[in-house]
DNA sequence: CGCAGAATTGATACATCTCAAGCTGGGTGG
DNA sequence: CCACCCAGCTTGAGATGTATCAATTCTGCG
């Protein structure tokens, strides 16, 4: 493709942000030179596509920062969202040579990309990368699984409830939820992406916002901004037993 | 080798039925040997419970034969399957002790288990195991990803063409096609599980099936037994493109 | 300022759920 | 051997939640 500039700050593995988390987690020094070998970053806009369904995949790869979404278009063209990227999760799928799903940027993001061969080569060398990949697999299924419950059988309201106390979770837990126990977020996706995630027409998912604010659930700075004075209150609408639902 | 008493039929790994397309798929004869010292055979009756979310798992292991179904259930009773388990398929999750879901038999079935503790250590050991345990999760992630598009965007009439479509493709790669194409076979669910596999109500299920029926696009010889005469008019009806739309 | 994309709100249509009443077929006991 | 029974299934009528179509309103930005 075009070719790109590098982005300053990082080359460097050691100091790279999702060094723990990510599928090179389990790796030593040595392997991470060796997957320094074979990576570049790349950068994409919001709204880019990253990756087309059905094209030839040259390279593997890391989320660094921002978010990206999965997706799956139907011929006629409805379109449903089936995983929302993070920082740290993968992205393509060893072993297979084309893309199954759309990938597009959300927001503004940056990869960390290893060259497809290469890596699957290291894979058959380097257990602790295949060991990691194997847990992030099996997190993404529980994942996927409980979306299912979310699609098949809950509300609009639920969906709705369900989808912030997700991302009001993840948050909770990068910038340590406020004393007052207040939970505080911007929401990632335009009402449309929210939709495509939740199974719903974007008409839905703004009426249900609304009655969520109206009730007190939530409260809204803006269109993206979200407040919520009570996280038991949202994961009791979402349909959750307040234990936490997800995993164990 | 201990020596223990064994049902009839099965003990020999090399005589296996799913000796080539289950978690030991790649292992050579002498890691068949270990995995034969770990392992046992259980036997369910159609209906019982293998596994109830939130329990100890003792044990992980492969389904020899029949179905079971995995499915998580809402305080209130919703229930939504997210998980069809066919012979060959791994159940439970090595590094987790408690089990994320219900497992239940749909068929009388056969399991073949491997004790936890042993099969985990194993997996450190034997890169083959791994490595066929990443390449059937990221098979199952497909599924669950490829069914939430079934929940989040088909219509009822859609879902269950999707269903069948999904069983029949199994079929006709097991039983081959018959010359003319037909394609024939016995649902192994029953309306209230394909419901909740569907995300829909069984009375929605069965009007569905009545009118696919009266449609031509399937016949029923009593109530569970499918013929398909045109299995590209049922793709159509699931909303798939011809070309196969699940993997590649 | 004014435009464009994003979001809200309203009115109506429609798919699916809900509740309810029968049907069917295979097994059981009298 | 028949009558009954019961789980699984089908069908109907009406209620309801969400989609659809359409009109504004908001928000940021050139």
């Amino acid at each position: 493709m075009l070719l790109k500039e590098k982005p300053a700050g990082f080359h460097d593995c050691e100091e790279c942000p999702i060094r723990h988390r990510a599928v090179c987690a389990r790796c030593e020094a040595d392997e991470l030179e060796m997957l320094e070998g074979i990576k570049y970053y790349r950068s994409y806009e919001a709204g880019q596509r990253i990756i087309w369904s059905g094209d030839r995949m040259e390279f593997v790869g890391s989320v660094v920062s921002g978010i990206a979404s999965l997706t799956q278009t139907m011929e006629d063209g409805r379109t449903q969202m089936v995983g929302l990227l993070l920082p740290s999760d993968f992205v393509g799928r060893p072993g297979r040579s084309t893309a199954a799903y759309d990938v597009v940027a959300t927001t503004d993001l940056v990869m960390c990309c290893f060259r497809k061969k290469p890596f699957e080569q290291m894979m058959e060398t380097t257990p602790h990368i295949a060991q990691r990949l194997l847990q992030m697999t099996l997190d993404e299924l529980d994942a996927a699984r409980e979306w299912m419950l979310v699609l098949g059988r809950k509300t609009a309201r639920e969906k709705i409830a369900s989808l912030l106390a997700i991302i009001g979770r993840r948050d909770a837990a990068l910038h340590m939820a406020r004393a007052d126990g207040m939970v505080t977020f911007d929401l990632p996706l335009t009402r449309e992406a929210m939709a495509d995630y939740l199974g719903l027409t974007l008409e839905t998912v703004s009426r249900q916002i609304s009655a969520l604010k109206k009730d007190g659930v939530i409260q809204l700075e803006g269109k993206r901004h979200v407040i919520v004075p009570d996280m038991d209150r949202l994961m009791e609408e979402a349909g959750d037993d307040s234990d936490g639902g997800l995993l164990n």
